[in-house]
RNA sequence: GCCGAUGUAGCUCAGGGGUAGAGCAGCUGAUUCGUAAUCAGCAGGCCGGCGGUUCGAAACCGCCCAUCGGCUCCA
């Protein structure tokens, strides 16, 4: 080994010697073998991800990354979003291009256009994007001065890139790294594979409206969202999942097991059908009994108050373009709208809790106090916001409020996450907890939210969940921990919530008298475990894909006699599961059973009881359990046998 | 709120400047049938709303409403 010589460590352990300065191309060509080199995408060194173009310049470790490592998928990605800018500004001279970063199934770019793409635009993208695949031409890394940089983006003309380009080097960079591919040129930090034939297939998914910088005061860019995959094959796995998807979409299932309804008179405000309220008031009940076992009291407060309530509670600044406003019909109507408004819709429960606390003297023997509701609320959503049941103006939560001391705050949010653990798991969600710090818009002193972060972090650290970090997420009276559930397919939502306020207590001045018989403020934590009940039911549907546990389903029985002269026997059968508390129907139709059958399988209700000369001989039923294909037929038994199937799993675990 | 797309029967969807179509669901009749669709007939629509262009508009144009995909926001 002489001095210009580096050893590289490989992932298996093994050591290699060559000349510093050689490219880990060659070096994986000419030390490992010509397959790895033919399939290699990027490298890390030391962990850090480089370009195979990139010189072995001092020992370290070298892992190769080929299609076969799920991190090279995001590495095309990131090619792909390049090569699609490259042919926008080929096919549409005078694009402007912004970033184009990846996202969990594919990536995006943002373009500066006066025109909007057309759905035939991103035909003739697509296209050519794939066709500059097929040109295969190699990526290749050049680093440049800031001077040099400005001046290519300058001729260019690329005011976008100039601005990130100044924030690169604002932000402490000394060189920036381009990448070229064809007679194309972008920055970014890389790496890239060795060329565009790397990338396998583009797909290009649809074109949207976004903001520079996230920003709505900033121009609005053109949005094109694309994925890419190695093969075709992939992509047609991909969009197949996404069709599934799109079939346990809970509005399109709604529709079919008929839940609810929308009414254009009504946007964003929900019809729930005989099915859809059986669930609801089935959740209800769940969480009323589980509070009540848990010290909660439950009340109810009013929906309409005095404008003065929400200023007094920090709405009217902070929140006023969320609600619905009454208007003083005797107002003059010169004044601003919200000057005119003297009554508004309550948008959360937490200022009538406080009302409700402060309405007598409270004990610190009565703490904590937890008040439970489950009233309706309004917020006046932006109409592009809205969205089936995930996102309404109408909604009711599953909310309480819980008035305690300081010293008990961490036994509280232990008992809080225990029950949100067992409502999740009673449904099969995974849950992760996230702790967001004070927003921008906030209400409050540092020093008031110093205390409140570090209470409720503590408490957090107590219960031994994972958590992740949201820093500015928090809500602007307080800092709060979050619950992100994944459904069945891996989709992602915030439900739960466990909110700390110190600010609330010291606005409506809240007061307990303590052992030592001064007065004292109380804390406040806001917490919901469904989140809203809209939301929760939408997110229900499609985690089961409308096949609801027998304890949630709006009908769990459909009893189906093969002949009219089977009837009496199904009424029977009826009311006797109806006397067992079961919800039963009973088909009364005169199809063929085949045809019952069907009808029963699309309602995806969990038990179809067929009733013929067999059952009304031996007094039985012969059910019939959803979903299970060609053991679907659990043969003829009694009805104490069905019974003592169906009546544990009508039992509601919570 | 912003960008784009869409809106035809209860549902799913064809059609497209010259009298509004299908399947399923519904109703009526026949069929009484054993584990995912029995047959026939009937009925059903101001083609989202309002304006405009045109001899003629469901179709073309404008505005509005709603929905969908995103952005900002969020339970």
């Amino acid at each position: 080994m002489s001095a210009q010589d580096v050893t590289i460590t490989l992932p298996d352990g093994a050591t290699k010697t060559v000349a510093a300065g050689t490219t880990i191309a060659d070096f994986v060509k000419t030390q490992i073998g010509p397959g790895l080199a033919k399939a290699a995408l990027f490298a890390t060194i030391d962990g850090a991800e480089v370009d195979l173009s990139r010189t072995l310049d001092r020992s370290a470790k070298l892992a190769i990354f080929t299609t076969k490592n799920p991190e090279s998928l995001d590495l095309v990605r990131h090619d792909a979003a390049h090569i699609v800018a490259s042919v926008v500004q080929r096919l549409f001279p005078g694009t402007q291009v912004t970033i184009g970063p990846t996202t969990d199934d594919g990536f995006y770019y943002d373009f500066a256009r006066d025109t909007p793409f057309t759905p035939e635009d991103l035909e003739r993208i697509e296209q050519a994007a794939n066709e500059e695949i097929r040109a295969d031409h190699p990526f290749v890394r050049k680093e440049v001065s800031k001077d040099e940089a400005l001046a290519l983006f300058e001729r260019l003309g690329e005011k976008f890139k100039l601005e990130i380009i100044e924030d690169i080097f604002a932000k402490g960079a000394t060189t920036l790294t381009l990448y070229s591919h064809g007679d194309w040129t972008d920055f970014c930090l890389g790496p890239h594979g060795p060329s565009t034939g790397r990338v396998g297939v583009i797909k290009l998914l649809s074109v949207a409206g976004a903001y520079w910088r996230g920003d709505h005061r900033n121009a609005q860019l053109q949005r094109i969202y694309g994925t890419a995959f190695f093969t075709q094959k992939d992509l047609d796995a991909w969009m197949t999942q996404q069709e599934e998807a799109r079939k346990r979409d809970h509005r399109k299932l709604g529709k079919e097991l008929d839940l609810f309804a929308f009414h254009p008179a009504a946007p964003g405000a929900v019809f729930w059908t005989a099915n859809g309220t059986m669930i609801f008031t089935i959740l209800a009940g769940a969480m009323r009994r589980l509070c009540l076992s848990n010290g909660y009291a439950e009340i109810k407060t009013p929906l309409l108050y005095n404008k003065m309530l929400w200023e007094k509670s920090g709405h009217w600044g902070k929140y006023r373009e969320n609600m619905f406003l009454i208007l003083d019909p005797e107002a003059d109507d010169t004044l601003a709208v919200e000057d005119r408004a003297s009554f508004s819709l309550k948008p959360m429960n937490c200022p009538s809790h406080h009302l409700f606390y402060e309405m007598k003297r409270r004990s610190y023997r009565e703490l904590p106090l937890r008040l439970h509701t489950q009233d309706v609320l309004h917020r006046n959503e932006a109409t592009g916001v809205l969205s089936g049941l995930t996102r309404v103006r109408q909604f009711q939560q599953d909310d309480a409020h819980i008035y305690l001391m300081e010293s008990q705050i961490t036994d509280e949010v232990k008992r809080l996450a225990a029950m949100i653990a067992k409502v999740y798991a009673a449904f099969g969600l995974e849950f992760t907890a996230k702790f967001a710090t004070r927003p921008e818009q906030k209400i409050g002193d540092d020093a008031l939210w110093d205390r409140a972060e570090a209470a409720l972090r503590a408490a957090l650290e107590e219960t031994g969940l994972p958590y992740e970090l949201k820093p500015g997420d928090g809500a602007f009276y307080g800092p709060k921990i979050d619950f992100d559930v994944a459904d069945s397919i891996g989709r992602k939502w915030q439900l739960g919530t466990i909110q700390l306020d110190y600010v609330a207590p010291e606005r409506f001045e809240l007061g307990y008298i303590g052992p030592d018989n001064n007065e004292h403020r109380p804390v406040v934590i806001h917490r919901a475990i469904y989140g809203s009940f809209e939301r929760f039911i939408g997110i229900l549907i499609e985690h089961y894909a409308g096949n609801f546990p027998v304890w949630l389903a709006p009908e769990q029985v459909r009893i189906l006699p093969v002949h009219d002269r089977h009837l009496a026997w199904a009424e029977e059968v009826q009311a006797r599961l109806l006397a067992a508390g079961l919800r039963v129907d009973v088909d009364r139709s005169r199809s063929k059973l085949g045809a019952q059958i069907r009808d029963a399988q699309l309602a995806k209700i969990p038990y179809a009881l067929v009733i013929g000369d067999k059952e009304v001989e031996a007094q039985g039923v012969s059910p019939r359990k959803h979903g299970t294909g060609k053991d679907a037929d659990l043969g003829l038994q009694t009805l104490d046998a069905f019974l003592a199937v169906i009546q544990p799993e009508a039992e509601i675990p919570y």
